[in-house]
DNA sequence: ACATCATTCAATAAACTAATTGATTGATTA
DNA sequence: TAATCAATCAATTAGTTTATTGAATGATGT
C-alpha cells in the first residue's frame, strides 16, 4: 500500500473541522448564513461578549467559512465562498441521523416494507412546475424561519392534527423535514393519509436541498 | 426573531466536528473507510502508538463515525452507519475549494466563458452503459488506490503528457479529479484537447460520487 | 483635527485535549 | 486452568484552546 493519504490535506481537513468544533462558532455561522450581519448583532444573537464573538468570527474567517466587508463603522460578516452550507448541512444531517438512531427509528423505517415511497427532488421540481402540489414543512417554526423550500407552508408536526383544515383537499401534499433520517415528515404523511389526504414524503430534507444549491426562502 | 436554533443540536454538531478536528482521527477514519481493520493495523497505518490509536478510535466510535465487532482476539473497526462519507466528502471538498482559491484558479475557471461544459453524473452513467466512454482518473496514484469510479483508468496529471498513447483515439474521454473546485481534470481536458482527443470533465469529482452513494472500486 | 464608535488585539487564568506509560480486561488457545 | 495476546483503561505531563479584561485601531462625522 502506498503511503496512504497526503498528510497535508488531512491536517487541513482537521483544521476546518476543528473550526466547526465549538457550538458558539456553529451558532455564529448559522446566524451569518441567515443574513449578513455586524459583529455586535452576532454577539447578541449568540449571547457572547463582544471580544469573544470577534475572536470566534475571526476563526471562522481564517478557515474561509465567512467573509467580511466594511460598511461605515461596522464590519459585516457574510457567508464565504465555496461549499460552506453543504458542509454544515452534512454535519446537521449526521447529527440528525444519530438522534434518529437513538430513538431506534431508523431501523424501523428502513425495515418498513412500504417506505412511503418518497418523492425525489427532481420529481418534486417537476411537480411544482405543474402546480398541482402543496409543499408542507413540518419542522418547528424557528427552523422554518431560518430557511425553507420556496412556497412551502409551515405546520409543525405537533400542530398538524389541529390545523388539517389549512391544507387543500384535492391536491397532492409533499411533506419534508430535516432529511432522510428525520421522522417528522414520515409521521406527518401517516397522519395526513389517515385523515384522507393524498400525501408523500420528500426523500431528502431541507439541509440536502440547501446543499444541492437550490433556491430557498427565508422569513423576514 | 425566535430564539434561533436549538442550542442542543448545535452542541451535538460541534461535538461531531470536533471529533473530526484532529488529523490523526481523520486519517484513521480514512483507513477504516478503505476496509474493516483491527486496531493494531490502524495504529501502524497512521503511525501511532497502540494506546493512542485506541483512544482516537474510541472518540470516533463515540461520535458514531465507526462501529466495531469482535473477531477472535482482535476488534475490527468498520465505518459506521449514516452519512459518514458524505460528511467527510464535504470536508474534503471544502478543503479542496480553499486550495484552489489560494491558487486563484477558481475565479479564473468560473470567469472562463467556455467552462469546458462538464458532464453530469447522470449523463456519465448513461454514456458508460453505452460503452463509448473512457473514464480517466487524473488524481495521484495513492488517491486512486483509495477508491475510484468503476472502470476508471489512472494517469496522474503530471504523467499525462508522457502517457497519451495509453488512451483510446476514437472514444470520448471523461476526466475527473477531486471535485468541482479541483483543477486537475480541467487541466487534463485542456491538455487532451490540445493533443486532438475528445475529452470532457466530470462536473463533480470522486468525493461527490462517493457521497452520492454510487459504487466505487478500490485497489487491493 | 477631534471625539466617537465598532471592532480588534494582547495578556492572562481556567479548562480542556493529546501522547505516554504501565496496569487491566476479556477472549482465545494450549 | 493457565498462558497469551489484542485492546482498553487510568494517570500523568505537556501543550492548546477558551473567556475575560482592558488597551489599541481605524474609519466616521462634527
Amino acid at each position: 500500500m502506498s503511503d496512504s493519504i497526503q498528510p497535508q490535506i488531512l491536517v487541513e481537513i482537521a483544521e476546518l473541522a476543528r473550526t466547526l468544533g465549538h457550538a458558539h462558532r456553529v451558532a455564529l455561522l448559522c446566524h451569518i448564513s441567515e443574513e449578513e450581519r455586524p459583529v455586535e448583532k452576532l454577539a447578541e444573537l449568540a449571547g457572547l461578549s463582544l471580544a469573544n464573538a470577534s475572536q470566534h468570527l475571526q476563526n471562522l474567517k481564517r478557515a474561509g467559512f465567512v467573509d467580511t466587508r466594511r460598511d461605515g463603522k461596522r464590519i459585516l460578516y457574510r457567508l464565504g465562498g465555496g461549499p460552506v452550507m453543504a458542509l454544515l448541512g452534512g454535519l446537521q444531517q449526521f447529527a440528525e441521523f444519530k438522534r434518529a438512531e437513538l430513538r431506534q427509528v431508523v431501523v424501523d423505517s428502513f425495515a418498513q416494507p412500504s417506505r412511503l415511497h418518497g418523492i425525489s427532488r427532481e420529481e418534486l421540481l417537476l411537480r411544482l412546475a405543474d402546480g398541482g402540489v402543496t409543499l408542507l414543512d413540518v419542522r418547528p417554526e424557528h427552523e422554518y424561519a431560518l430557511g425553507h423550500l420556496p412556497g412551502a407552508l409551515n405546520i409543525p408536526l405537533e400542530e398538524l392534527q389541529g390545523r388539517l383544515g389549512e391544507l387543500p383537499q384535492g391536491q397532492q401534499i409533499v411533506a419534508y423535514c430535516r432529511g432522510p433520517y428525520c421522522v417528522l415528515s414520515r409521521d406527518a404523511v401517516t397522519m395526513l393519509r389517515v385523515s384522507g389526504l393524498k400525501a408523500r414524503c420528500l426523500e431528502s430534507g431541507y439541509p440536502d436541498w440547501l446543499a444541492a444549491g437550490l433556491k430557498v426562502e427565508k422569513a423576514n
